[in-house]
DNA sequence: TGGATTTAATTTAGACCCTAAAATAAATGC
DNA sequence: GCATTTATTTTAGGGTCTAAATTAAATCCA
């Protein structure tokens, strides 16, 4: 008499080790067994399994590392070569692509100038299939299967169909950008906001880790957010959630990129502080409606060395987000806010008025235990996270692949 | 050789029929695996551990309805008197009590006029013990078991811990409510937000189900907010989320209840509202901090009559509204945003100036595809809501205890 | 009236998955 | 070389589910 599995457990406990070898690395099965709490006579089972598959190897014994009394662990890991994803950012005028194999670790990265904002939907689509397909061929010789793209995307996305709505380094709008490339590649293709990406990876880390409430601002250019509840983002209805830099500051107040008034973006943005400071200040040429990183350094070098009007647009920026702050904190309450992304060059210079605009509009009932504290910016973590969330999203589909 | 069960399908099925009788009423075995997505045999067999439990019964054959071909189905439903639960709702100078059985039926309601804010926290837990006892004495003399309470009130509460935060019906901040009257009656009390209780029971109603990202605001003599994913309240890290009402309209604007300035809360709320137009309105005298309803339904009947400043006031109050729904439809992205509430009875007001507000304040990408509906007020459901919410925090207790 | 038919509920047989305990494997210590 | 220690595998057994078979209790209709 055959029978569906009606439970799920060996499929999540075979998951569960999948991804405790892919957090913690090489492990033997009794250790796997007490992390996940599981018993090891399951985590034989089930590495027998996955051995068979031939997506965990047995590492030879070390015979370097005295191994004390008794029988050595055999540790087990992942076949780095069963599986690899690609993660794919787009951001303005750069496209990164970075190859990431079945354990997680990065193999392969590279970066190219393009003019995003002068591409039509099909130039883009030409242009991702390119590059994917190059990178296939030279840094995925060993791997068995492409399991997985991240199109890691500055902007707001619709990750459930796959479609770009808005994107700052874009001049289109509302295009299914997942769908042709998934048809071209043969595998899932997500479609995810930058923020997330970046809040993915730092939700796991150890600093970070125990805040089920997480919010991550994103500076820069624009101002994105990403919300993490219990270590997953959240999207809303169809994604465009957590869109804090068109949140309002002030009703009629300074125009946005988004066409519309008082966004917080249109204050504590890259193109929000240059474009006040050019009027008052001598700064460097070139496009400031897209300030340069040098721009952007010699502002706030300014700011910092005492200019009192760098010093006033900096602290009208940190007004305006201690106001999104606090409507953040009285509709989210998070644990933790972590300020990131190229724009923490000057939260130094805005963090002053920020938390008194804070306090002068939120009673402290409602900022509560609430954290804010900013956090270095690595531009490479947006492809570790997408990585990280491509081999999620793909391991139950490996898995029965196999 | 014992063993622990490893998973927790029994329990989650007997849940299921549990909660599936609950809310379709009767059934018979064959339906509830149907509805459910279990075998007949499985319902059989859990039906028969709960009728030894005596939680079901089976009900006798009904003569009257024609059974149609084959054997008859037997009925089984939820024995109304296995346990009962009380919801007890405080708001401003009144305090509701309401019995509900174990189907979640309600057997029992009271209503008593209490002067809230004049209450200590001492006074308040002594109030609230004697009203809980005296039901107890006299409305559940057939019940078993006290199976939990609810505590709904108004007002910025922790659910994890029992602590009242902050009320406006209540003059003192920060006390502990549910610990005394979990120790005096033995059972769990939960603490809740009057807004989660009646998202709650909305969020299940067939009209607005198939809405996973649901946002219901209460308009009263404040402004309180729910915001339900995937059913379940979102209450961030201490249950202070969702506080819309103290969200920013205008910096430095209008003064609000809270102390702060330009929530929107001091735009829209009754007290704003009745505050602005007693100073150009003849109105009903009295607590015109503390509008009656009979005076809210003057000034709501001037705006509905044509007078240019009660229009004008209410138009002032949508626009507020609107540009919070702006930031609300920024940062969660819902379905659904029902507006309900006393208040909604000047819903008809504040709309148009709400919609013109939403429109200049983002881009129609960000507003997607998110519906703005008001909803009839019911100043019932909210005990509703929290005898379900107790029934439900409490079935597996009552599984396990019997 | 009594068998055929229909549908519900229960029982049975079998499969899956897990764990504890026993057995086996592979080291070190002395 | 044997006792000890620790890891892994095997064995035995319990829980839970489902499909199929069986039993139960009606209606239909000759």
């Amino acid at each position: 008499m055959a029978s569906q599995p009606h439970d799920s457990s060996r499929h999540d406990n075979t998951l569960a080790v999948i991804r405790s070898l892919r957090e913690h690395g090489p492990a033997a099965r009794v250790d796997i067994g007490t992390r996940n709490g599981i018993s090891s006579a399951t985590v034989t089972s089930i590495s027998a399994d996955l051995l068979q598959q031939e997506l965990i190897t047995e590492l030879p014994p070390d015979v370097s590392r005295p191994s004390g009394r008794g029988r050595p662990k055999t540790l087990i890991h992942l076949d780095t070569e069963a599986a690899c994803v690609i993660c794919v950012k787009l951001s303005i005028n750069e496209l990164q692509l970075v190859v990431g194999d079945f354990a997680g670790q990065v193999r392969h990265s590279e970066h190219h100038s393009v003019a995003t904002l002068t591409l039509t939907p099909g130039d883009l689509t030409a242009l991702l299939e390119e590059k994917i397909a190059a990178v296939c061929t030279t840094a995925l010789a060993n791997h068995r299967r492409l399991a997985g793209i991240c199109l890691a995307i500055q902007g707001v996305v619709s990750s459930h169909s796959g479609t770009l709505i808005w994107s700052p380094a874009l001049s289109f709008r509302n295009a299914p950008l997942s769908p042709p490339l998934a048809e071209r590649f043969g595998c899932p293709v997500l479609l995810e906001n930058d923020a997330n990406c970046i809040a993915s990876v730092l939700a796991t880390q150890p600093a970070y880790a125990g805040y089920p409430n997480l919010v991550v601002i994103m500076l820069g250019y624009g101002i994105g957010m990403s919300v993490m509840i219990d270590g997953v983002p959240f999207v809303g209805a169809n994604g465009s959630a957590a869109e804090f830099g068109h949140s309002k500051y002030q009703p009629g107040g300074a125009l946005c990129a988004c066409g519309k008034r008082g966004c917080i973006e249109a204050y504590a943005s890259d193109y929000a502080l240059y474009r006040e400071a050019r009027e008052v200040l001598d700064l460097p040429a070139g496009d400031s409606a897209h300030p340069s990183e040098q721009q952007m350094q010699a502002l706030t070098q300014l700011a910092m060395q005492g200019d009192p009007e760098a010093q006033r647009i900096f602290a009208e920026a940190g007004r305006a987000l201690g106001y999104g702050m606090a409507n953040l904190l009285a509709l989210f309450n998070p644990d933790l806010v972590l300020i990131t992304g190229s724009g923490v060059r000057g939260y130094a210079a805005m963090q002053e008025s920020m938390q008194t605009a804070l306090d002068e509009a939120l009673v402290s009932e409602l900022i509560g235990p609430t954290r804010i504290v900013s956090c270095p910016w690595d531009r490479d973590m947006t492809c570790l996270g997408g990585i990280a969330i491509a081999l999620q999203a793909t391991d139950s589909q490996i898995l029965s692949a196999s």
